[in-house]
DNA sequence: CACGTTCTAGACCGACTAGTCAAGAACCTC
DNA sequence: GAGGTTCTTGACTAGTCGGTCTAGAACGTG
């Protein structure tokens, strides 16, 4: 055996998440990064490999923490509608107090990175993918309880809310007033109706 | 008098919005500019300033070249409906063809400077206002036209639309399935009907 | 306690970054 | 053609980039 590491790898992830997030891929350095981070430059190394590589490793705790609570908001509620609804006024909340943080890393990384880093790529499709399913099984819960015209194409449904989710996201890093947004939100409801 | 500049502004500023297009604007260096607009590296800072200046100059090109050509397409057809649907239908054929310009400089600058430039986010600003001015009008020739009900709220839907636009822009840039794209545009149109 | 392993620490690397400067070339006006 | 102005050119700066390496510290095992 021989001496364990002084740091937890997901605490630490953690930072590097908020970090990517706030500045972005290219303008994070690994000062930066180690510096949020709290550990040693070779220590970054050792535990992640190069930049690049930690930031798959920060792609994949996104999706575990915040995809992942995104997800269980729609599946909170009984009722799919109300989900829905409740999952982008979440997001609302989430552009018009989310400091730098404000956004998405997946919006981030696929507008940054989507081009030239298949990894990245790969990544982002499956958090994508996660919640155009997920926004399907809560169709699908809407339609089945009465909600939804039965004769609708859900995955159509599910694919248009994933991109609006986008769309959202993106005004939300130019425009905090909150009427917009929340125009936005509403007209993206009607689609259900 | 002195003597003239060799190489003509407009045109090696639109090289730079290529360059600045296709990598974004950390990743853009100063040598890759230097060799994309094929000027001295000093002509570059003379003519344009720093590498900020540049970027301010080069959205504003974008602007009154892309962003025209986008309001051209709503204002080229009678019928609104048609002319937002001719619109998106080209945004798709971009997506699918547009090489490392696929995608679209205001999102990809909203995403990666509309938190930490200022001066940046108001450019973009100024973009996203002129392409909502755009479907609102549009819109209104379509409600006026009797495509639209008369009671619909001509300015969310411009704002939804432009949305739309963003979170479509940022889809492609992930998934080039055309089902896939076209599934979200026709569901965004729904929200005309 | 000694060994072997893996950690941390700081110095270090060449390459590249954005940006500057001095010198000379090219042009216009007079 | 002379003078003045602004251009182009290549060399240059200090600082930062991502990444590596060696030395020594800290641990678990025998």
């Amino acid at each position: 055996m021989a001496r364990p590491r002084e740091f937890d790898l997901e605490e630490v992830l953690d930072r590097a998440v908020e970090t990517f997030w706030s500045k972005g891929y290219e303008a994070t350095s690994i000062r930066d990064l180690v510096e949020s981070m709290g550990i040693h430059r070779a220590s970054l190394y050792v535990a992640f490999g190069d930049k690049q590589r930690l930031f798959l490793s920060v792609l994949d705790r996104y999706r575990q923490m915040v995809v992942r609570k995104l997800l269980d908001i729609l599946e909170a509620r009984p009722s799919g509608r109300a989900a829905i609804r409740q999952f982008f006024a979440t997001v609302v909340e989430h552009v018009l107090t989310g400091g730098p943080l404000r956004g998405c890393l997946i919006t981030n990384s696929a507008v940054e990175r989507g081009l030239s880093d298949p990894a990245t790529a790969k990544k982002v499709s499956l958090c994508l993918t996660q919640l155009e399913d997920g926004f399907y099984a809560t169709l699908l819960r809407a339609q089945r309880g009465g909600e939804l015209d039965q004769r609708r194409d859900l995955r159509a449904l599910a694919r248009y809310l994933t991109s609006s989710l986008q769309g959202l996201l993106v005004i939300g890093k130019i425009q905090t007033d909150r009427a917009v947004l929340e125009d936005v939100v509403e007209v993206t409801l009607r689609a259900l109706d």
